[in-house]
DNA sequence: GCAATTATGTACTGATCGGTACATAATATG
DNA sequence: CATATTATGTACCGATCAGTACATAATTGC
């Protein structure tokens, strides 16, 4: 019926994502955005409506891929070793260049707290999304006999959640692959999830 | 010899900080400084000189006083107790509306690790001085037999630096004080902390 | 009270921001 | 081939940004 579109959506989408990923919110200019999207102004207020809605896309996209990480681990490995192969994706089995970039949504969290509410109240709710679903791997391993049933599985969750948190913090200080590796063993130790 | 100044310098400086704080670097608008300085623009370039000058001396203000309370706490308490007292100082005993606003030096790494390097690794410098005065108080407890001598101490102050960080996170999201302390009590007796 | 000095208030600068208007280009259907 | 429809490229919009220029106000030393 009409012209096709020149650009793979979903490729300028994940360009997008990764510039706001790096950058932030505010500091991601529109220019900037049609650079690394490789897109002209029209196409992108066509597709993607204003730089507010593409935003909320990216977020939901990278909190959608991180909660993938979990869920496909949780099939494939014991319960106690996820929250360790976790870690090893999304810090340590990374380039220096993207744990620098830490996680997008505490990234959000923090630079959009009084800023942009809703787009702060998005990103806390993918991270809640993900403390639930450590909870729930938590409790399935419980009824089948792989986890002691003495730990709260919501509290076990919370607690890897803490400390997931402060990795990415550190992470986006200049801290070598040595000391977050350190970090997260004494960390998964004293939660006795050594594997 | 000329007209003297029609305002507090530390008050000003002190508003600033608290807008900084809030919003963060880049969100922050000069006429939004301005109005909560509650000082005139030529003031405000007489006596601070540039947005990104008066944001260090708040940083460095925020990250004196942040350090000024383990320095107290560690003369004041056994070495042990130091940790938890620093939780409570700037997480648990505190409103819900400064609870919200995190940790400033936090906020500012990872708002500013890629657009403002100077100004994050600023941040970076005053987080280390936090995490190296742990370990500095841990060490002399260490000496004076208040401490088991099987830990290392920079590993532990960096485990507190960790929870530290992530506590801070989770601030700027909409946790109650139940469940901040929920976490703060888990991870404490986790690391033998727990006074 | 006069002159030197410093603080303040106002008006302005050029740059950049996100978003829009509109003409043009390219395709599918009749 | 004509027309309807959608995509793209360009020029523009008002608002806001950080920073500056400069005239005016207020003080001290003489």
């Amino acid at each position: 019926m009409a012209r096709p579109r020149e650009f793979d959506r979903r490729k300028a989408l994940d360009s997008a994502m990764k510039l706001f990923w790096v950058r932030g919110y505010v500091s991601t200019s529109l220019p900037g955005l049609l650079a690394a999207m490789s897109i002209a102004r029209s196409s992108f207020y066509a597709s993607f409506g204003t730089k507010k809605l593409l935003f909320i896309e990216c977020l939901e996209l990278f909190g959608d891929r991180t909660l993938a990480i979990i869920e496909q681990d949780a099939q494939s490995m014991p319960t106690s070793a996820v929250p360790r192969a976790f870690f090893e994706a999304t810090v340590l089995h990374v380039s220096p260049r993207r744990v620098k970039q830490g996680c997008m949504m505490v990234n959000t969290v923090l630079e959009l707290a009084d800023v942009e509410p809703v787009l702060h109240q998005l990103a806390v709710e993918k991270l809640s999304a993900i403390e639930t679903a450590f909870a729930r791997i938590f409790m399935r391993a419980q009824r089948a006999g792989e986890l002691d049933t003495t730990v709260n599985p919501k509290e076990l969750a919370s607690l890897v959640m803490n400390i997931n948190l402060g990795l990415r913090v550190q992470s986006r200080k200049n801290h070598t692959r040595k000391e977050l590796k350190s970090i997260i063993d004494s960390s998964l130790s004293m939660l006795g999830l050594a594997a």
